[in-house]
RNA sequence: GGUCUGGUAGUUCAGUUGGUUAGAAUACCUGCCUGUCACGCAGGGGGUCGCGGGUUCGAGUCCCGUCCAGACCGCCA
């Protein structure tokens, strides 16, 4: 036995009792006549006591050659200390070391292995073994197990059983790129990797399977950021025999559940949004509604006056930024420099600042007078001292800019707090969406969602108008789940497909197991995914999901530590009949 | 594919208008230190200024290219 407690759990009440402790070393304190020793293991830190007087001399010699991260066991006394430290939990007593054997010798670690530490991104991920024996990683990692034995237990109780589904299954052109795996066995083939178990969890609900969920690796082909990565895990869930009410329902609870035992935070009923009203009013399909700052349409009072600009512009709006009166020019510059950057795109800025005594100042004085902006001021909803942010042109294009102003303004003010929960169920997603490049129209969600059957007749006349029985759970103004009550006949799929583009031969060469599986008794059903490491990630009040992973990617796909992905041996190609064209 | 920011000691960074031998902190090594816990004190070692080219009497500094990292846009059904 390597040892009788952790590096945690001692205190007074274990005073003269003999131990075996075993960990790394975080720190020495060579005084001399004295060495402390820091042991530290995934429990906490316990301070050990080397002197000249009550240690053996031996054992002082081998306690003055420890360095940095060397594994080691010591036996000794747990005594008192003469002077307490009540920073830690251990800070009132140390081990009196009788016996030290190294273990394992350690080189001086690239980066100083503590809860601040000196180390950039870069370095700690090539060495993430180490960064993992940090508490801010080490704590993450823990999070996340809490979060997911959460999820298990909450589902299971429910009824949901957790099946797996395959890694190695068949590319689709649906939706993003996808990973692929050469078969050996069939030369010239290639399986996918899964951007999701979706095929399979609605083949299981043909199985009468009822009620399942998978915590699933899934795979995208597609650049990175801060809260994605090439493969990321999903909550991934599935029920029969159920209407969008009955699906909202249950990971309403669920969610409410996980804010509870995570965060301690009690939420009552989620509110609900269309899409459409959350684009009108936020211009955001993932609102973040814990602050206001909502969008005031301003076309009926801004334009036809002199202001060619509003004028020759699909849409007016803006938004009340709160204590914003107060900004200088100078700063208000900035802001306009911050919305024309290219990330932005916006063409230019118009700011009204509702004064204390009740006037406006607006930077188009000259077109407008103080009744004209005083409307402007109502429609923002605007109160003297506020600031009033319009941007104007292309629907889409200016709801996308004046979205990114609020939430870059918001985290300014500081009303993005990461402690407060603000659910929102988004509802009534379209079916369809245009995409310019392939000019055709495209799922929105993915081509197994159903529209609504009072929308149907539209698909001819208007397909951008069908609405689809689909939904997003939002968190903070993070999407953290999606899904859809799935088609189940094989009519209404051939449908779809036929409304995606495909010919009855494509849709039969790529999903057709599923139009198969839907002639013999596909119950009605539908479901929902949950992205679990940003969802761990908000849960944890922070906005990447890196230090929730434990050996994530970086920003252009790579793992820095193993190196990959890399180059294979020509063998191996010759194996799989590739031959490389670079 | 694009925009922006960065790359200087093991690490995190500073480095002025282009000008002597490139600095600080920390880490590391040596010695000292009778209760340390961000220990303290004294001393020491440590640099391909990402890489390649150019301008110049002279480049860490300016220019061009390139690689790497990060954030974002496109993309992510």
């Amino acid at each position: 036995m390597y040892r009788s407690h952790s590096c945690g759990e001692l205190d007074t009440s274990n005073i003269n009792k003999e131990v075996t402790l075993a960990g790394w070393v975080q720190k020495t304190r060579d005084k001399g006549f004295m060495i402390w020793v820091d042991l530290r293991d995934r429990y906490g830190i316990t301070q050990l006591i080397f002197d000249e007087e009550r240690t053996p001399k031996d054992v002082v010699e081998i306690a003055k050659t420890l360095g940095r991260e060397f594994v080691i066991q010591v036996k000794g006394t747990v005594i008192e200390r003469e002077s307490k430290n009540p920073k830690i939990p251990t800070g009132e007593i140390e081990i009196l070391v009788k016996e030290l054997t190294i273990l394992n010798e350690a080189m001086v670690p690239p980066f100083t292995i503590e809860d601040e530490t000196d180390g950039g991104e870069d370095i700690r991920m090539k060495y993430r073994y180490l960064d993992i024996r940090r508490n801010p990683v080490k704590n993450s990692l823990l999070f996340r197990h809490q979060v997911a034995m959460q999820v298990r237990n909450y589902l299971s109780n429910k009824g949901f059983v957790e099946v797996e589904t395959p890694y190695l299954i068949k590319s689709t052109p649906e939706g993003a790129r996808d990973f692929v795996v050469p078969s050996r066995m069939n030369e010239g083939q290639f399986y996918a990797l899964p951007q999701s178990p979706q095929t399979f969890k609605q083949l299981l609900m043909v199985g009468g399977m009822d009620k399942y969920f998978q915590i699933v690796k899934c795979f995208r082909d597609e650049d990175l950021r801060a809260d994605r990565q090439p493969e990321f895990t999903q909550i991934d869930c599935e029920m029969a025999f159920v209407e969008q009410e009955d699906i909202l329902h249950i990971f309403e609870g669920f969610t409410r559940h996980l804010l509870k035992e995570i965060k301690g935070a009690e939420i009552g009923d989620f509110p609900r949004m269309t899409y459409d009203e959350a684009m009108k009013t936020y211009g955001n399909d993932k609102p973040d509604i814990r602050f206001g700052m909502k969008f005031g349409e301003l076309n009926e009072v801004a334009q036809h006056k002199d202001f060619k600009v509003f004028n020759d512009a699909e849409l007016v709006v803006g938004i009340a930024v709160p204590g914003g009166a107060s900004y200088t020019r100078k700063e208000i510059d900035k802001l306009v420099d911050w919305v024309k950057r290219p990330q932005i795109g916006a063409l230019g800025m118009v700011y009204v600042k509702c004064n204390e005594d009740g006037t406006y100042k607006s930077s188009v004085d000259k077109f407008y007078n103080q009744d004209d902006l005083a409307k402007w001021a109502e429609v923002t909803g605007a109160k003297a001292g506020d600031l009033i942010c319009v941007l104007s042109g292309q629907i889409n294009k200016v709801r996308a800019q004046l979205s990114a102003l609020r939430m870059e303004l918001a985290e300014r003010l500081g009303l993005r707090n990461p402690e407060e929960f603000a659910p929102l169920w988004v509802v009534d997603f379209p079916l369809l969406e245009w995409d310019e490049e392939t000019e055709r129209y495209h799922a929105m969600h993915h081509p197994f969602t159903s529209p609504k059957p009072e929308d149907i007749p539209l698909l001819d006349t208007k397909p951008g108008d069908v609405r689809a029985n689909a939904y997003d759970l939002v968190l903070n103004g993070n999407e953290i789940g999606g899904g859809s009550i799935r088609i189940h006949d094989k009519e209404t799929q051939a449908l779809m497909f036929d409304h995606l583009g495909f010919t009855p031969k494509e849709a039969k060469e790529q999903f057709g197991f599923l139009m198969d599986a839907f002639q013999y008794g596909a119950p009605p059903h539908g479901g929902i995914a949950f992205g679990f490491d940003r969802l761990v990630a908000i849960l944890g009040g922070q906005e990447t999901i890196r230090d929730f992973i434990a050996f994530p990617k970086n920003n252009s796909g790579r793992d820095v530590m193993i190196d990959a992905p890399a180059t294979i041996d020509n063998q191996q190609l010759k194996e799989l009949s590739i031959k490389l064209d670079l």
